[in-house]
DNA sequence: TGACCTCTGGACCGACTGGTCTATAGAATT
DNA sequence: AATTCTATAGACCAGTCGGTCCAGAGGTCA
């Protein structure tokens, strides 16, 4: 017989706090710069449990903060694209949040993707292939509504690329800056080609 | 009598060299990725030689670092604006450019800004300075050349920064792709949608 | 009740980190 | 020739890194 596999309360709470104290560590300091130690104290866990939820170490939990955070990247994007609203609109909503987020951290937090992907090298082979798989598949639901918004499909692709590049290039430069300025520039010149372009 | 000041040839020889692996380093691994004992292999020198030069040590050589990307990008940017040249034939050269680079590393050499940019945090005041100073000026240049090319002050601000955010999040994507293509997708998207603005 | 299992807790470890310090080589100055 | 200054060279250090290992806590089975 087959034993049921819901799991304890307290199991999945740990793993799930370890791995998003990996993700805000991740979006203020990246890889080499969060210690284990640093993590386990914010995390309020000892290093024992860290390698029994991941034998892998430190590199397993960072997949696991990629894949958390791509999860819910994407579930946040089908929630503003839903219903086949406009993606120009979804776009701002989404680097609004951004933003408020950026600003309300005292430009800490940014994207716990884009520090690792600068960080990692060929040679993270599961890092890399968590990160590719990412943003392979914000490009994608991207793409696909800016189809639903009637781009054919090469367009879709670029303009998918663009999106993402305005969002983690905008957030770099407002993190340095100290201000949200260069970020929304950067989101208020694309939404305003964009427009443009529709009305054409 | 005021003594010459043209130094020894070695002397900036070493510094320099310490600046262009730490750039490297930068590029490949990042700030906190890149240890002194690498750095130093393969810059073939020993600790000394950096306290003696740097006596900050690692995050001064990193300011360094980032001080001499900056003259050496808007060297650049001023080469291929001169003259009132178009900026986004101005852009696509620095784009390509970016892309051989980056191809030709497999993949490997990002932008040294960009990974120290999302490393850093604010506390470290000297690096986020130098960080902060290097977007501002390239941005201003290239709003100034978008300003010549008639746009008006805020649209040249707002493109300058998403032209810089394009190029930042394009190499990004690209890195963790082992592929141009979404950088190149972003850049044409880009293009073609300045060029459809100025057709206007 | 005893065996088992998942999970927690933390002592411990070797390797390596960034950084300091002293010795000295060699050119420039006196 | 003696002195001074810049630059090179690397031994050495304390601290921290990521990682291993084992002892128990507490639940769930037979």
């Amino acid at each position: 017989m087959i034993t049921p596999d819901y799991s304890t309360e307290a199991a999945p709470q740990t793993r799930e706090r370890l791995i998003q104290t990996m993700i805000h560590l991740l979006q203020t300091r990246g890889l080499h710069g969060a210690g284990l130690s640093e993590l386990l104290a914010l995390a309020q866990a000892p290093k024992g449990v860290l390698y029994h939820h991941f034998p892998g170490g430190k590199t397993a939990l960072a997949v696991a903060a990629v894949e958390a955070t791509t999860a819910w990247s994407c579930n946040k994007l089908d929630e503003y694209l839903g219903g086949g609203a406009d993606v120009g609109q979804a776009l701002g909503r989404w680097i609004e949040r951004a933003q408020r987020g950026l600003h309300g951290s005292g430009f800490e937090r940014g994207c716990p993707l884009a520090a690792v992907a600068l960080e990692s090298t060929a040679a993270d082979t599961e890092l890399r292939a968590a990160l590719a798989a990412a943003f392979q598949a914000i490009r994608a639901r991207l793409a696909q509504a800016l189809r639903r918004n009637g781009h054919d499909e090469a367009a879709a692709q670029g303009l998918a690329a663009l999106i993402v590049a305005t969002y983690e290039g905008g957030l770099l430069q407002a993190r340095v800056a100290n201000d949200t300025a260069p970020m929304a520039q950067a989101t208020a010149a694309l939404l305003a080609l964009l427009k443009e372009k529709e009305q054409k």
